[in-house]
DNA sequence: TAGGTAAAGGTCAGGGATGGTCAAACCATG
DNA sequence: CATGGTTTGACCATCCCTGACCTTTACCTA
């Protein structure tokens, strides 16, 4: 069930988590690591180190090149409101919603529980319209939620 | 007498039982097994591992796609669950739907923060749709919020 | 300094592997 | 024989992965 490119997803994360968020790589040696085709890298990075998740890649070519990945953090939950409401428009994927709600639960803004309460929201099997509608209610939606949750403290010993 | 769509749906509840409430199964593997169309699985999803019966679905497509399937417990916090989602029906008002999480959070079934992203998601302003689509979309999205929270473990610290 | 070369990484189209949707056919039951 | 749950197949959407070809950079050499 857990294709190549999830693997090396998860061997990246764990390497941005022991050197505190920033790292370099080369791309023919990570390709050589999982036996793959160079581009098979840059496949991981495009679909799953996006802005939207939080992360920043940058690379450079030619003798000594390298790619850089950098995670971002949205830096408390004051500002991770005014971050996004920034971001939602009047129109929400589904894909888009679930991304920002990973990011802020990842971020320890969000706990388990209200995540999972916000993903139950913004399933498309949830909202029972058809689009263009649907999009405009998970966006009102999130907005809305966001808003309510973040502007309200936290429980003792949970996110900070 | 028993369809072939019992026969796949007791299947995947003996498999759900010896994996703990969670499974992953591959669409075309399992439509093999039991020598029928692919879609025929997705028939006997759609019409006994549906929300209300305390299932949730995801999938992926592609390359090493899935089907995940995940058996909510509905015995949660005072057996809330299983009453609320028969309690629960295809349309609710925001009053009712207001009191129900007053009663919740009074209960400590939910924290203050949970509470407060339950009521801005079922407020009318949120929904945008007109009655009587309003209610019936704040019944589909309480009873998921629900089953979404009520089944995942509370905080450290927090309600019980 | 100019030019060449090797050594990176980037792009893109395409093929294969899944699962999803929907309407029509099928069939059991009252 | 009408109704409603089953079952199927044709067609669609998405995701993964690769290979051929392109661009950029460092460095060496004349």
């Amino acid at each position: 069930m857990t294709s190549l490119s999830d693997e090396i997803e998860e061997f990246i994360k764990r390497m941005l988590e022991e050197t505190s968020g920033r790292l370099e790589i080369r791309r023919q040696r990570l390709a050589a690591r999982f036996s793959c085709a160079p581009s098979q890298i840059n496949y991981v990075l495009e679909t799953r180190f996006t802005t939207d998740r939080g992360y920043a890649v940058e690379s450079r070519r030619g003798g000594s090149g390298f790619i850089r990945i950098i995670k971002f953090s949205l830096g408390g939950p004051g500002r991770a409101l005014e971050f996004l409401s920034d971001r939602i428009g009047d129109s929400v994927a589904q894909r888009e919603a679930q991304a920002l709600i990973e990011r802020l639960a990842e971020d320890g803004c969000l706990s388990p529980r209200e995540a999972a309460l916000m993903r139950a929201a913004v399933d498309r099997e949830a909202l029972l319209v058809d689009l263009p509608y649907r999009d405009r209610i998970r966006a009102s939606l999130l907005k809305r939620m966001l808003v309510a949750v973040l502007s309200c403290p936290p429980a003792r010993g949970e996110q900070e």
